[in-house]
DNA sequence: CTGCGGCTGTAGCAATCGCTACGTCCGGCC
DNA sequence: GGCCGGACGTAGCGATTGCTACAGCCGCAG
């Protein structure tokens, strides 16, 4: 036992988990080395640096979300406004909570640019554009374009429900889009 | 001279400056007191903590981007895609961008609740919500939704550019919105 | 048995954080 | 002159940060 690999991967699972409940922010070596039963030493003799494991939680959850989307989002392609709205509801699940929030962490870390904030940030962004596009119907001439703005759309809706505006949403943007 | 009010004010002037270009997330207090010629111990003694200071700060920079709105989006009422537009052509003005980072580091920080980042980043929304809403045309009957889905639009502008993807939003979100 | 190299616990580094105790200076009041 | 209270500088507290130096443990090769 006790591949390197193995303990890595180990590590970043139960790190994403912490990162999820606790928030990216504040997020530091010791009190996550308590929970996962280890201290920051080991964290730092698997892992070159903060930053380092930083970046490889953030891809893991990126991917977790990922899955989360394609599972929950119906299969089929459809007009922009129902993806924004089955993305909405997605959002408006209460065990989604804490990954929006997370999202928006990662967002206000990433808007000076500091990596690996900054870099994990666009490409999370950038797969869900890419997704999205996947799942568009309508012509392919500028599906690309309603990919981008349909993620628009979502980002600001995960915005509005962060601060408790949320309920305010409702069926706000499904009716103004076309 | 000395007036404690006017030295307060001083200080919130100084400080806001100070957030726009340094970022909210990393803000202390010495830096901050070593640029405004002053120390971190007068900075506690003119607000009886760093939060109180940084709730004063946020919501004199809520009240300046106000400012910038009002003076930048034209007056007349306009439909919910004419003002997306505008809003988006201001963001996309480079001197708006570290007002545009700091409004997503308020918000990440806002994410899990935090005081004062969550009541200020309430209250910022709210404002443009409102402010949308004496802006749109259209008939008043879900007016109130209408402003609220195009500031959730603009803030996924917000995000998208401040990743780095602005480039791929040239009108997608305009083509989207009727 | 000896030695060696990978794993890990202990302890500590220098830096930074918000905040505070303490002393001092200084202008106005009696 | 004596005094008092607001303004301010100096210095430091206790906690926390990412990271590291050092030594011991243990299994395996010689």
């Amino acid at each position: 036992m006790g591949d390197r690999e193995e303990q890595r991967r180990l590590i970043v699972a139960g790190a994403s988990a912490y990162v999820v409940a606790e928030g990216l922010t504040k997020l530091s070596l010791r009190p996550l080395a308590a929970r996962l039963g280890t201290s920051d030493r080991m964290l730092l003799y698997y892992f070159d640096s903060k930053d380092e494991l930083v970046a490889e939680v953030l891809q893991a959850l990126s991917a977790d979300l990922r899955a989360v989307l394609a599972a929950s989002i119906p299969a089929r392609r459809v007009p922009v406004r129902t993806l924004v709205e089955a993305a909405d509801a997605l959002l408006a699940r209460p065990e989604m909570r804490s990954s929006a929030a997370l999202c928006l962490e990662l967002l206000g870390l990433a808007a000076r640019g500091a990596d690996p904030y900054a870099t994990a940030a666009r490409s999370l962004l950038a797969d869900w554009i890419d997704w999205a596009e996947t799942r568009l119907s309508g012509p392919p001439r500028g599906r690309r374009a309603r990919a981008v703005g349909a993620v628009a759309c979502i980002e600001g809706i995960l915005v509005l429900r962060a601060v408790g505006l949320g309920e305010r949403l409702r069926g706000a943007l499904g009716g103004l889009l076309r």
